[in-house]
DNA sequence: CGCGAACTTGAGGCGTGTCAACCCCTGTGG
DNA sequence: CCACAGGGGTTGACACGCCTCAAGTTCGCG
């Protein structure tokens, strides 16, 4: 566990030291449990063991929007460390495992091995990083180009956990790809048929292959 | 400077503390200068102390998102701790002057000093809850809805940083507004004069009045 | 195995974008 | 001190992309 489930890059030492304190449990979520609650009380930030979430913010009148898809390696949480109070709810979409890392802990630890902290920082930085590069997806590209981003973006996480970069299954529904894309269901489901059309991608419910990830790029980079 | 320009809420022996050992040098941003640009080496992050400034992505076919209005007390520049590159331009939209925090000395001294590493993780995380929320904006909203969430969101740190809630100078243009909240600078112009003629609020130029904030918060009520 | 949820596809409407003309304000130079 | 230039803002007409609503199909799960 200590090799993936806490930051890596640290020397043997330091994975000693945090392997005795930083008591990190692994926690079991079936497919659509939810992990934390919007308004429950934040004590503890979470990564992804097994599985994928999505993070849900609704407002007062029920809209919903995903502001997140997370998979192996990925955190979850930090959301909550202002407030004290989580703002999303956590959600699995398939059964999944995640680490429990008590902030409490992980803060005084932070200070003990500064590799950990500067860890901690770059991954909340990267989510900040990422964050906005969401919002220039939403603030302006049109369906094609955000549903292109999103399987670019998809894929290469794949790709770099380790899994086949062009087969895929889609764990989450069009309905929560639509929401996270701010597309409607119908939209995202047009637009998958469009790309097979074109040759892109075979489409086939949830099962997804690239076929010309290139195409793709293209569409991103203005090459019609 | 040490009560407003770093994190607040710390005793007087902290401060002290910071005082002498967090060198933060006052920096000037004349009005349309750039603070860091994307891809700009990253050793500090800044603090606003006067003035307003605008973060903004671009991608390489010269698309461009604004992803946020920073005005005093905001941070600018945690984006650059993942990768020590930055990942967006900060530009003044006025003449202003920003705190210099230099990264490795803060890093450092939050080791010493909890309540201000504390303070450092909590603002990190305010950033990732308010960047959600401009998601649920652009992805779930129509567009009265987020000039309406914009103008609220203004008011409210207008206010608690002292200034009057209800009359304003905006000191971004309508096409810096369009690009945050996902709209064309017509749109953003036509909502004004839209708001202006139901009585919600007085609009000449950038010369702004709130005159019915409550209507402005049904609008997002969906009590129409 | 069967039901319900998820997905696909079509037709038509609406909101926002696009293009264009005009106005207002600022600031600059004569 | 005034005239003019130019950028920013406003407003209108029209187009188009996405949403809405609806019907039919497929698939997954109990």
């Amino acid at each position: 566990m200590r090799e993936s489930c806490l930051p890596v890059g640290l020397t043997e030492v330091e994975l000693e030291q945090i392997d005795s304190r930083l008591v990190t449990v692994l926690r079991k979520v079936a497919r659509g449990e939810t992990l934390f609650r919007v308004g429950s009380r934040f004590d503890a930030i979470f990564q992804v063991w097994t599985g994928v979430f999505k993070t849900v913010m609704t407002t007062s009148q029920g809209r919903e929007q995903v502001t997140g898809f997370q998979m192996g390696g990925d955190l979850m949480g930090v959301d909550g460390i202002d407030t004290g109070r989580h703002s999303v709810d956590a959600i699995a979409l398939e059964d999944a495992q995640v680490c429990v890392i008590p902030y409490g802990t992980l803060e005084r630890l932070g200070r003990e091995i500064p590799p950990l902290q500067q860890q901690f920082h770059r991954m909340m930085s990267r989510e900040i990083v990422n964050d906005h590069s969401v919002m220039l997806h939403l603030g302006s590209m049109c369906a094609e180009e955000r549903v292109a981003a999103f399987l670019l973006n998809l894929t290469d996480r794949l790709r770099s956990r380790g899994f086949s970069a062009s087969s895929m299954v889609l764990r989450m529904s069009r309905d929560e790809i639509g929401s996270y894309l701010g597309l409607k269901l119908e939209t995202v489901s047009r637009t998958f048929s469009k790309f097979q059309a074109n040759g892109l991608l075979f489409v086939r419910q949830r099962q997804i292959q690239i076929t010309d990830p290139i195409g793709l790029q293209h569409l991103l980079d203005g090459f019609v």
